[in-house]
DNA sequence: GTGAAAGCGCTAACAG
DNA sequence: CTGTTAGCGCTTTCAC
């Protein structure tokens, strides 16, 4: 618990110069190289990390930058990131935004000049906080969000725009022409453009939905919860609903369980994000999902060879991966329709 | 995009001192206040991280390891915990152990340099990093989880026996005598005092469960399920179960309906740790709650007061929170006993 | 009030 | 292969 070693410690007890252990340390072969780790290991030496990038520029470290790591899409793709990091030799710092442009601001600040690069899942699009990290010159790919405005960034996306569209088609096809959407803080990329899948879809049908079908979530479960409280207690409430996220959908269905609404007998339901217990609801929920741990994955390749790079302005990649729907109960025909007259029936 | 202006290129042109630009912007009164700061947004100065931290010994950080990100409750103390730092300007660093020791080991060795303290839940309770972070110097607050053999550590815990008490009670009192546990892994200190409430309650009532019915499910989602078939594929299966987690219990419940048993009737179930879902789940289910943002922040308070000591060996704290029986409707009485008659009564 | 200068721990020339 | 040495950017005496 004294003063921790040196490296010069280090070289006096070995009876070396510090360059040697330094040498040795980097990997060069050098005569005392036993005696060296000898001592080492008896004074407890680790390298000054504050020492080590001052010199070198570099910290070893890298940061990650979500809008709510409670969220189980963020926490997989912290675990997708992770798994590429791991033999690197790369540190991951994790930080969280709460969805908020001002706390990512300082968030970005204070992490900027401690790391080599950065993967932001930015909290909305027109933010100047990437635009502050290019300026910084530190290596960024954007991960779920992009940031129209200013170019520049590898980024990894999903289909935001086609995983709504199958779900509204979804709900279109089992002749819901009163669906309604509970969106995200539309100035999110994600947000946005699942509203604009949604808008063009109905749009395409024919189907131009009342203003309040289309409700305003911010991605949270309290957001979730209001939004379909206020779909319910329309005059004329739509027979199903497409929630953008899954936060957003556990509190949809906490606001339908208290009102007391049958899914999907009076309310059809579909999320965006698959999650564990989707299955174990009752019905199970019919979700768009999307492979989470894989972005994170990806954009930490995308950063770590970004990083390694000599030239520092390669063309910029933009990929975006492909969201599949899961099928499961909680979307069925409305009732009254045509479509409804068999088992599940219950209407006159 | 150049390289970042450092401390002398702001002296520079501001025409003053180095020193006296340190002095400014360590609150002292300077003269040229005004015009370095000038000086510092035209340059976007920032002090460096690394200079700082090999002058003064600090870095202004704190680590926050855990064993799982993704568990709703390891983000709810994430999110306590960031509450207070908000007010102290330190920066947190988030780091994911994923249940296993020697992951810890390699995040310790790699934050231990790099921050001023320390919130440890740690992976298991025979492990030596707490003891390393001891050895090293760094104020370490041990959260969730304790290491009994190396004591000296703050410690912020829950009473994880009195919580699984109170659900096996709950159990016994609808009367279940034949009520099995799903426990975590009993080398962490929740997963080893949640299986000696559910010990110590059945003795007590003078129960001898069959050793089947205690299962491992190592705190994770897939673990639950395991365990639950298990249970379920049992000549004589349980009437009630105690579930140690909150992961394990969405596990177990898929379980559940992947065989086909109907809760209450067939199979209570009460978990431990409530979350969002619980509520929307059919049964809502019946869970041990306790106060999780609380339990971070009252770590991270505990440790900037230990940070901010004169003193370095002031005597350990240890505070335990309590818990509290959330009680929905996933726990009745058992089929075929006398409490079963009534309007849930199916039986023969 | 201010400036000059030493030095935190390490790496990378530069000489041997 | 090895040792000497000059900083990396900052804080902090120490003198003025």
């Amino acid at each position: 618990m004294s003063r921790p070693a040196t490296i010069t410690d280090v070289a006096n007890e070995a009876g070396v110069s510090v360059s040697t252990v330094s040498r040795h340390l980097r990997g060069d072969r050098v005569r005392a190289a036993e005696r060296i780790d000898r001592v080492i290991t008896l004074l407890r030496y680790r390298p000054s990390p504050a020492a080590q990038s001052l010199k070198s520029g570099k910290t070893g470290a890298i940061a990650l930058v979500v809008p709510d790591v409670a969220n189980p899409f963020f926490a997989a793709v912290v675990r997708g990131a992770e798994s590429i990091t791991s033999q690197s030799g790369q540190t991951i710092f994790l930080a969280n935004t709460d969805e908020s442009d001002d706390r990512e601001t300082e968030v970005i600040e204070d992490l900027l000049s401690r790391v080599d690069g950065m993967i932001l899942a930015p909290a909305s699009e027109n933010n100047p906080n990437p635009q502050r990290l290019a300026d910084a010159g530190v290596p960024t790919v954007l991960i779920d969000r992009e940031v129209p405005s200013t170019g520049g960034f590898d980024t990894v996306l999903i289909d935001n725009d086609g995983g709504a569209r199958s779900a509204v088609e979804h709900l279109l096809a089992k002749g819901h022409e009163r669906t309604a959407t509970i969106a995200g803080s539309v100035e999110s990329t994600p947000g946005r453009l699942r509203l604009e899948g949604y808008m063009v879809t109905m749009a395409e049908k024919g189907i131009e939905p009342p203003a309040d079908f289309v409700q305003r979530g911010g991605f949270k479960e309290h957001g979730g919860y209001q939004a379909m409280m206020r779909l319910l207690a329309l005059p004329d409430p739509p027979t199903a609903v497409f929630v953008a996220n899954n936060l957003m959908t556990i509190g949809a269905l906490r606001a339908i369980k208290d009102i007391g609404v049958k899914i999907p007998d009076d309310l059809s339901i579909i999320g965006f994000d698959d999650h564990p217990f989707s299955e174990i609801l009752d019905p199970p929920l019919t979700v768009v999902d999307r492979p989470m741990e894989q972005q994170g994955a990806l954009a930490m390749r995308m950063l770590l060879s970004r990083m390694n790079e000599d030239v520092p302005h390669r063309a910029t990649k933009r990929v975006i991966l492909d969201t599949h729907l899961v099928e499961r109960a909680s979307c069925g025909p409305p009732r009254n329709s045509p479509m409804s007259i068999g088992p599940r029936a219950r209407g006159p």
